[in-house]
DNA sequence: GCTTTGACTGGAA
DNA sequence: GTTCCAGCCAAAG
């Protein structure tokens, strides 16, 4: 079975993954994002994985300090949709100390023994 | 295989 | 406080 080495790079899949594993009420920003992703110099990814993978909760991605990246109109809709969340935004900026999420290493089922 | 593209980042002006 | 510049890295054309 071959089949073309992934429909899409595991970059952004990884990345993908990670921004799925943030909880509602919660934020991260790009650099984490791509960090935790196991790309840690690829906060420019994490942009096109939103754009590419549909599904993903999009506001809950800033950029560094909290801040909104996202130019336009979207830029508002995020501020909006995290506020719904329960997020609350200083200024223009978002407490990350408060709402950061932490993300979780990769565990690999605890029952399993072998590490 | 080379060039362009990004919702970035941190530092300097 | 804000704005601008250069650096970084992988994917897509």
């Amino acid at each position: 079975m071959k089949r073309p080495p992934t429909p899409k790079p595991p970059l952004t899949l990884a990345i993908a993954a990670v921004i799925r594993r943030i909880p509602r009420g919660r934020v991260s920003t790009y650099g984490a994002v791509a960090e935790a992703a196991g790309y840690p110099r690829c906060a420019r990814h994490v942009s096109k994985v939103l754009n590419q993978v549909p599904g993903l909760p999009w506001q809950r991605v800033l950029g560094s300090g909290g801040r909104i990246s996202l130019p336009g109109e979207y830029g508002f809709e995020q501020r909006f949709l995290l506020e719904a969340e329960g997020v609350r935004f200083k200024g223009r900026r978002v407490d990350l100390a408060r709402y950061e999420h932490c993300f979780l290493r990769k565990r690999r089922k605890p029952s399993s023994g072998k590490r």
